[in-house]
DNA sequence: TATGAATGAGTGTTCATTCAT
DNA sequence: TATGAATGAACACTCATTCAT
């Protein structure tokens, strides 16, 4: 081991509010352009690496830019991860209220599978950020409430629907919308892995799986 | 006179096979207990951090041994992990064959629900070691090959039950068996995060959910 | 909210070329100037406790400079002596050339000593490395090979002038020239050691002992 | 990597008086013979790695025998060693009174080959323990002066051999002493070191060298 | 606004030494 | 007399963060 080791700053500055930039001078053009390629630059590593091993080193390497600059947008690590799930926030909220009611039928279906692709990109587009709250949250204890609010709120809206549908018996419809939403998302993260796509036909087969255990009559 | 001033190895090793103790000396019965009272401390603390942000110290802590004891049975960090992958992948393993086939009616639900059953205990013992598997893994490039060998066993003996059943239209077996494990295993985690229980009412709706999406005729 | 968890490499990395700054960045005026403040240090502190028993915490200390600072420039305590080895071998390396042609008479002698006097002037600069990169040498199996290839070279030369004045019977002019350096190697050893100085006086010694041995007709 | 490093017990026990076994119970033969195999032991990791490199660990188990074994009969590893250098000050103290007078003719050659022969051989066997040695007094600074007392004997009776003999102008016997027996360690060193033997040859010519620059007329 | 250099707390790992059996 | 297990002080090395330019 690999040799040996790694740091953590006992908790050393960690002065700024959260998801915004470390001092709130009012960004220029210039500014606002090397805060997007650090912000596209982490989510570029968190996504090969995980949020703990990303190094600050990598994502200012990949943004093309230098350590001191990064602190001038981020008051650190943690800060710049914040300011990424706010910005997926907004993207998968909108999830919350793009399904409408799923009939027995293959409207129903449609309705559903229009839903899957919307998620889907949400998904392919934000995952890392998830993934790497998660690395967050879980090593840190007092953080554990906050998450998952947002993927909370998407399943909230599904549970919703199922309860509308008359769901069928023995189904939880709480438990049930939960479900899906890690079927989906945990799918998307296999494929991911392993690399095979996560093509139309593997949409319309998780369509149809949802459709049938819950929707259809 | 000065102390005994000691040097260094030229070259940390890092040669130890992975799942076995450092130095493949016999253990007695007390080497035994020792290694897995640490085994036993690195899945909890893994549970609570994830790999990357457990520290040696915690697992040892937790073990209530020491900092030298751990380099006595593992050659470090990772070569614990690995040797916890390798038990758990003989219980999960053992889940390649705990599933009969699945008839459309009653009889069917019950033999998928024994299996989910199973799966639940399996996940919930070992769920920690996958997480921080993957952890590993996503850090280490190196890796990405090996990984997920064993839940591709498990999803590929489902698979063959998928397509034996007579799956209904548009169904991909290969894909929808990957997407039940996917929709299991992270429904667990979900759970264990929220700290809601994992009970047998949340397992009913699970089979219902598969029975109904893939052997319901 | 936790101190934010940084993690570790998953590998120690030891990759380094020798003989280069860590990162092969290039350096400015101020960064060159650390770099021989961390060699020159090294040198220091090589001397007084060899390779093994310096502590890279007493280089650091030596040159003023911080713990990190140190792995800027070097990838590691073998990286920083293989840079010192090479910076050496330059200097050691115009010695094979130093020395001309050496008669019986009083010329002869002369000669000599001036080679005597450059000799004794790169080891008294350089002795602590040579000495380090021994120390290296012999705990580290793979390296055995490379060693002493400078010492060669100022042998070899040694004995063509050796060989070219007809040496006396009974000598062969590469042991010969071997046990020239040796003897002048170890004897600026033992005098550093003991503290007495290395004169002109001694060195005198020295090529006078040589000369009558090897050129005197 | 080699990652990461090594320790140094602050000064644990040294409470052992040097040289004796640890606890001065009189030896059985069982345990006289454990203890010679420890000391050969020690002799090859000392000749293999050097003092600081040689681990506890490797001699015990060239010894076939165990940790705890080793602490019975040795209070510490600089304990070991100073049996050891106790050892060969026997042997090459001997050296002292093993060179006749040297005259300027053959049979003056003659005695000094067979000292040469001596101390060659002295050298062969306990070369380890003085390179040893002297790593422990480098990193040591209150040793400094005792070292070498064995090697100052042997340059001492040399030297005296050499004022006796009258010696050529601009010789100074103690220096050119020094430089003899500094020549034959070195010259030893450096031929085990690149693996050629030290044969009746190489001896028959550091014999010549040294007669003829020193002791004929 | 940007940067390269510096810092040092924190962590993995080693190995001399002690101890219970 | 012998042993395997345990210990923990030391040390190499990393990387988040700060700072001078």
């Amino acid at each position: 081991m690999q040799p040996a080791t790694a740091p953590r700053r006992a908790r050393p500055a960690k002065a700024a509010v959260a998801g915004e930039p470390a001092s709130k001078r009012a960004l220029r053009t210039q500014g606002r352009k090397t805060m997007r390629k650090l912000l596209d630059a982490a989510m570029v590593v968190f996504a090969r690496r995980g949020y703990h091993a990303a190094r600050v080193d990598d994502i200012v390497k990949v943004a093309r830019t230098s350590h001191g600059t990064f602190y001038l947008y981020f008051s650190n690590k943690e800060d710049l991860l914040r300011a990424l799930v706010a910005e997926a926030g907004e993207v998968v909220g909108a999830l919350d209220s793009a399904l409408g009611t799923v009939t027995p039928d293959a409207e129903g279906w449609a309705e559903l599978r229009q839903w899957m692709g919307q998620f889907s990109e949400a998904w392919q587009r934000y995952a890392p950020v998830l993934r790497a709250w998660t690395d967050l949250v879980m090593s840190d204890t007092e953080l554990s409430a906050q998450a998952h609010a947002a993927a909370g709120g998407v399943a909230r809206s599904l549970a919703m629907r199922i309860a509308e549908s008359g769901p069928p018996a023995g189904i939880d419809p709480n438990a049930a919308a939960e479900a899906v939403v890690a079927m989906i998302d945990r799918f998307h993260q296999l494929r991911q892995f392993s690399g095979e796509p996560i093509d139309e036909d593997a949409l319309d087969t998780l369509t149809t799986m949802v459709h049938r255990a819950l929707f259809a009559g």
